[in-house]
DNA sequence: GCGTTACCGTAACGTACGCTACGGACCGGA
DNA sequence: TCCGGTCCGTAGCGTACGTTACGGTAACGC
């Protein structure tokens, strides 16, 4: 035996490091040797560590995924009440903040390789469904009296709200502006109480 | 003099066989080589119409831009009333048909492109304000006791809800289906009459 | 009809990519 | 201390990209 490395240390830190040139130089800018500069290393310990690029795409993916649900995770947990829980919710994937920024600017690059790698959409959509799921299950909390299929259509649009907020803030943020993002959510969100 | 040729008509044709790459095989599948191929000529004649790749992107992208206009003009005109209209204008913005849906890949497309370059971004910046100023004239005409700012901050969430949507089912149409999209756009209209 | 000129196909250049083969460096065990 | 195996940096392969230079070709004016 000999020289043991830390693996999943080493895919955290060159997952991160593919997420850094994601967000700065966008998914055309993402190539092995610019990962392997930024993690400090050469591209033959990147793929020591990933079989090949396609790997190391999936294992970014994951890392995003994971961030944000950690932080929705999060901001559920802090409130008390399941309006507040999914006004957090949705506050948080909105982009308030320099780094969500970049996560949102990461969130569009994936979506674009996934209208051509299938493998990310895979990815994406079981993602964006567990994000749905997720919301679905607050809205449901919040109207107990309403079916569920009507809680899970509210849902996917609020989902589709928030993303195209944060979309649109990514390439415009003069237009999609921190707060005109908070209040098309809370306005949004108003409607769960004035409708039947 | 010589051989004259038609120089609109050819950067038009070109921009369609550059549209058709990028909805078939993504931002990185567009090469000068395949829009040659997609276009039946040569690579030599792509940058002789076009300076450089930079130029044939910038081109296509307007003419993205005006088959969404033409077709948002072409609703807004059949509609009698400003409230038919504006559903007509966000109706037609969704994607229920598979050219929509092609539509909505290349405007993925772009967006992540523009991330990475300023020139895309400000083309970006631009359509999109100008189909924010659209849909809040629209609203305005809708709810003419409403202040203008109130109208605008309606239309931005508004277009954030419509490109979501459009993004969201270009990745995943099952969950965004097109009676989704329509459910969900009804829906955020339907604020427009609760609401003082 | 013929020369001139605009036009475009051909071919290739330089670069950067993903990926691989190989050899030295490093560390745990004896 | 030395051995053996693991690990990773180096160098380079083949490929495909954007771009350019050049020569052939087709059309217009005279």
């Amino acid at each position: 035996m000999a020289r043991r490395r830390d693996l999943a240390d080493q895919q955290q830190r060159l997952s991160a490091a593919t997420w850094s040139v994601l967000a700065e130089r966008g998914l055309p800018g993402l190539t092995l040797r610019a990962v392997a500069e930024r993690a400090g290393c050469t591209t033959g310990m990147v793929l020591h560590t990933f079989a090949d690029k396609q790997a190391l795409l999936v294992h970014a993916r994951e890392l995003l995924h994971r961030r944000t649900g950690q932080r929705a995770d999060a901001a559920q947990a802090a409130a008390d009440t399941p309006r507040a829980a999914l006004r957090a919710v949705l506050w948080q994937a909105a982009s308030p903040t320099e780094e969500k920024r970049e996560e949102a600017r990461v969130w569009v690059g994936f979506l674009a390789a996934a209208l051509a790698d299938p493998v990310l959409a895979d990815l994406h959509r079981s993602y964006n469904r567990r994000f749905v799921d997720r919301v679905a299950a607050l809205v449901a909390a919040v109207r107990p009296d309403r079916p569920p299929a009507d809680c899970r259509a509210t849902a996917t649009s609020l989902v589709a709200l928030v993303e195209g907020l944060n979309a649109l803030a990514a390439v415009d943020p003069a237009t999609y502006s921190d707060q005109a993002q908070r209040n098309a959510i809370d306005t949004a969100l108003a409607r769960l109480d004035t409708r039947p």
